[in-house]
DNA sequence: CGTCGGGTTCGATCCGCGTCGAACATCGGC
DNA sequence: GCCGATGTTCGACGCGGATCGAACCCGACG
């Protein structure tokens, strides 16, 4: 990695101090029905969307949501991060969220493409 | 059609008497979410699946669902019915549930293969 | 004609989800 | 070192969904 991108913690696996305890980042991709239903919501669909479209799937939190609460969103970010379909990510200590499509590719393979594809 | 296959009312189309006044036996295929949101639930997920292996994706009620009221499996194919994944067949009388595989794949191709593909 | 099997409807219940506001934590910048 | 921006967490609330039992309807069969 040739800028500051680091998955995990903000201060990288340089072994210091713990920023974000008990923050899992990542998990793996969840059953059928888990990302089944992360993704039937209307305002996670357009979060998933909007990270597809974005430069290496990977965007800022504050840019994946209008009209909705902070903490709202927030807890969309969580239901997307325990199905397996994101990852929390830190670009020079900003959090982004990261769509993982290749490991959901993986899974379920063809699922993402035709669910974006369905949306236009 | 050489069997008394049917789709609609019990007695076809010969304009006899109305058996189901009010039944909608069939819809268009919904948006992604509607279609994901019927599929998120692990027993209609069964259902589809059982639909999905059964000879011309058409099944008996009664052999789509174990462990459950009859009115709650009523109430699952209602779901499944009005997102357009299914629709109700009379064969010889007898009401089926047959999975509507081309019309889905038309409007989201690739998704009930992914789907049922994650499955194993 | 009575009965049985199979589905639907209705009402009630219960639980989970989406939403918000407020409080807290962290990071970067002045 | 303080402050603003950004996310997370924690209750609380309301709504919709999943479930059940009971009643009803219809076709088949004896």
């Amino acid at each position: 990695m040739t800028d500051g991108t680091t998955t995990g913690s903000p201060v990288g696996s340089d072994g210091g101090s713990q920023a974000l305890p008990g923050l899992p980042d990542v998990a793996e991709v969840g059953t059928v029905p888990v990302v089944l239903a992360a993704l039937a919501d209307p305002v996670r669909l357009e979060m998933v969307r909007r990270m597809a479209d974005a430069p290496d799937r990977t965007a800022r939190c504050v840019g994946l949501y209008d009209d909705i609460g902070k903490s709202t969103a927030s807890h969309h970010f969580k239901v997307l991060r325990e199905a397996g379909l994101t990852e929390r990510t830190y670009i020079d200590g900003a959090l982004h969220q990261r769509l993982r499509l290749a490991e959901v590719e993986q899974r379920l393979p063809g699922l993402l493409a035709s669910v974006l594809a369905g949306l236009g």
